[in-house]
DNA sequence: ATAGGAATAGACCGGTCGGTCTATATTTAG
DNA sequence: CTAAATATAGACCGACCGGTCTATTCCTAT
């Protein structure tokens, strides 16, 4: 399952097969259609999920032990530019890939809106506990996401992690 | 060709088949590995390198009118969330979806790693001739770039080109 | 101990994939 | 006018795609 989040973060959605999903996961196929009747697109949802998740708990853990909002970031940016090099640079958002590469649903594109939402709004709610005004902690909030879809992007065409680490620098 | 490139744009490199793109191009199957012996491959490298100067032609539309940077990050947000909305939302950064969903080569992310340079250095130059101080201007072409990238993806989660629009109030 | 549902296992299917190849049409050069 | 080069056209190929289906194994409740 989370090895299966892997594959689709590296090469989207068309580009894994399920056979080598479930070669890398070591499952059969009757076990997957067991738990998704829909097959690939569940699978794909299924794993977006994980990972949304995943990068929330990121965030909190970033963020909770930060003594103000630019600490914060800082860390965040610092573990996604660790978990990129893990992956040797193969990985950039691990929602986006998946989901924008599938097909043209509107399950899809919800998903992916509702994750990005509950993303900026969980970097909006520690900005704020941090001490920044309400207004300016929304704004800064989409700045450091936008940034980061975008630092993901450029991370990967240059297989290297650094314009991650910097992002703090400029969006603070 | 160009075509083709919007296909790729859409779908990402696995998302579309051969056939798709010929039937859309009404080329057939012999023309195309006349022009592009390596076939696929060679299309979608075609393809990028002609959007990305396509947009390198936007940025100096955008920007050689303007009076001062602000103006021209404004014309050039307005003229790609245009795009945008003519290709109803499906269609995000022209290059990353093209390059970065194909296959793990060398060559695809060499090919990108070169368009997001030229695009920042074209930018980095408008802002200095519009009396930007060097380093600011590289900084703020990057911060330019970056939330572009993201708010590419977003606007496409969201099928609305808003987040691109107001994106020169959020980097400038 | 055993009946019955849950889960595993993988053979199998039609369709489509990217790519090759031969045959025909069109243009260019002498 | 004709021969050679260039470009068009699409039938055809093996491989692999996502998905279905049946058979078997495993677990659990009685």
């Amino acid at each position: 399952m989370i090895e299966a989040g892997y594959l689709f973060q590296q090469k989207g959605y068309h580009g894994v097969g399920l056979s080598q999903i479930l070669e890398r996961a070591g499952v059969p196929k009757g076990s997957l259609y067991h738990y998704f009747p829909n097959g690939k697109a569940d699978l794909a949802l299924a794993a977006a999920d994980v990972a949304a998740t995943e990068v929330l708990r990121i965030i909190d853990a970033s963020f909770e032990t930060a003594k103000d909002y630019q600490e914060g970031v800082t860390t965040f940016c610092y573990k996604l530019a660790k978990y990129f090099d893990i992956h040797e640079g193969k990985i950039g958002c691990p929602v986006s890939a998946t989901l924008l590469g599938g097909p043209d649903d509107a399950a899809f594109r919800d998903a992916l809106k509702g994750i990005f939402e509950k993303w900026m709004a969980r970097i909006t709610a520690h900005a704020v506990r941090l001490g920044q005004p309400a207004p300016d902690a929304a704004l800064n909030a989409q700045r450091l996401f936008l940034s980061l879809e975008g630092s993901w992007t450029l991370a990967r065409a240059q297989r290297n992690a650094d314009v991650i680490r910097n992002l703090p620098s400029l969006v603070c």
